[in-house]
DNA sequence: GCTTACGGTAAGTCATGACTTACGAAGTTG
DNA sequence: CAACTTCGTAAGTCATGACTTACCGTAAGC
């Protein structure tokens, strides 16, 4: 049920670039607004979005909160798209026998 | 690069749903628009975006056009996602690393 | 050939959401 | 405790895109 709100937090570009930095490790808000052609108000909420969905974990450290990965919510967005490869997989090779026993019949 | 296209396109409640529909086999235009709460046009526009992104093929069949999954298009996606996970991962462990190493030290 | 099914495109409306600046809360430092 | 850093939130603007109806091309059937 999560990986829809997943899927459309990283549709964005903006929230794409900040993951792409989190890939590091854990950085405050203010590195990534630096890191970003963004204002920090706009970082903070991608940063929202994204922790809504699961994909980021905060952890305060004096007046810096630390935003991070987690491996957990990228989890159900990977198992959803392997369900849908492994049924459009079959569904591919469904439709190529099909049109074989068609053209046989011809 | 043109997983942010599919990804976008993904991130589309009903552009999901075509795809969803689409997991048992091609279908034309009209039977997705029966299956969906919109219109047709509405349908085409969706079927657009999802073919721009590489994710259905098309092949024309009298004056109906059957869609279907392109399980190529896909691959892109979950590639990219494989290797964030990877790197979030990693991430994750050094950081894990690093906590307990700060903590030994205090 | 004329009508009927099928589907893509144009044009216009309306909601959503990605930004900005301004402000306030909470913690750290001198 | 006063100044400063860090960050979240409120409010407002503006662009994008998801719909609709209307229209036009194209293939099939009588």
């Amino acid at each position: 049920m999560t990986y829809e709100v997943a899927i459309a937090a990283l549709a964005d570009p903006s929230r794409r670039a900040i993951v792409d930095v989190l890939r590091r490790g854990p950085a405050p808000v203010g590195d990534l607004a630096k890191a970003l052609p963004i204002s920090r108000p706009a970082v903070s909420q991608h940063l929202r979005v994204l922790s809504d969905a699961g994909l980021l974990t905060v952890t305060q450290h004096g007046t810096r909160r630390y935003y991070a990965i987690s491996p957990e919510g990228l989890e159900e967005l990977r198992s959803y798209l392997d369900h849908l490869w492994d049924d459009a997989l079959a569904a591919f090779r469904d439709n190529a026998v099909k049109q074989s026993e068609k053209k046989a019949n011809k």
